[in-house]
DNA sequence: TAAGCTTGTGGGTAGTTGTGGGTAAAAACC
DNA sequence: GGTTTTTACCCACAACTACCCACAAGCTTA
């Protein structure tokens, strides 16, 4: 059963194979609108992992970073880091992409690797890494929850 | 996969060669649109790197040079720093394309080069220099950098 | 329970890609 | 005008990638 089009929860564990290839959630991949040509852009995340945008979602990315003007240095510094990192990849019949070696290295996999589901695009994990990441979300000022709070209605 | 059509992202190690020529991304040439004629056109990038642009991109920006006006002085030098130095390249059957020597010495290019997708054109750059001025971005106003990354949605 | 489909993983192969270098036409120089 | 230098176009080849087939394990359905 398919939830809305375009939109990854859940957290699923495959191998990363010897030609750099993971598998793409098949609920991810029905999830996927038609018009995403079966393609995703990799980049690197936030945190120490890959981040996975369907090529729709990218494409609204792109289209901001277009209208940033190369004369200002702030923007020109953001425009390199953002796109600079971004790899399309087209996942094949069996429904894996493969991952170029520079993002492999940056979110540190090794065989072992976790997807997780984030609304609008999904993260590549190293499991250990996450667990890592986990703990030290222990030291989030939980007071800046309230301010969320106000955002959102959980 | 190409995304959309003279769109470049991501980032390419390649080498200059004794003649002068380097490789122009598969993927960059696959994203060109017909009516560029296989042709580009390189100029002095704002940081110590090339610009190249697709020859359309490249028209665009010449239509919004000329209506800049010649009365104010500092639209004149403007006009005058951006065109005096663009040169337009058509690749070989091979891809690539040869840089002028003013221009690989502007951009103080070795045998390594980087190439970078900016979106709307790409930058070549030593990897070296590339990575003083990532260093000098740290200067750059941190708070002014979260607000750009909000309004894009990453 | 058996048959059939889906899913995740391994691996072979043909085509693509990046790089070096040769040769002939064109341009620049004296 | 003839010689040298530069540029444009071509071929060659190693490394890599995209695409294809295969199969085992799990799930679904009859």
């Amino acid at each position: 059963m398919t939830l809305t089009k375009n939109t990854f929860i859940g957290e699923y564990f495959y191998s990363l194979d010897a030609k750099g290839r993971i598998n793409i959630p098949a609920k991810f991949r029905q999830a996927l609108s038609k018009d995403n040509k079966n393609t995703f852009v990799l980049t690197r995340g936030m945190d120490s992992c890959i981040w996975i945008y369907p090529l729709k979602q990218w494409k609204e990315i792109e289209s901001n970073l277009r209208k940033l003007s190369s004369l200002s240095n702030l923007h020109r510094t953001f425009v390199r880091n953002t796109a600079r990192y971004a790899t399309p990849s087209t996942y094949d019949k069996q429904g894996r992409i493969s991952l170029p070696p520079s993002l492999i290295e940056y979110a540190k996999l090794n065989k072992d690797v976790q997807i997780i589901g984030m609304i609008n695009k999904m993260e590549v994990w190293n499991p250990k890494q996450l667990i890592i990441t986990d703990n030290e979300a222990i030291n989030i000022d939980t007071s800046a929850y309230d301010d969320l709070a106000e955002k959102i209605t959980l």
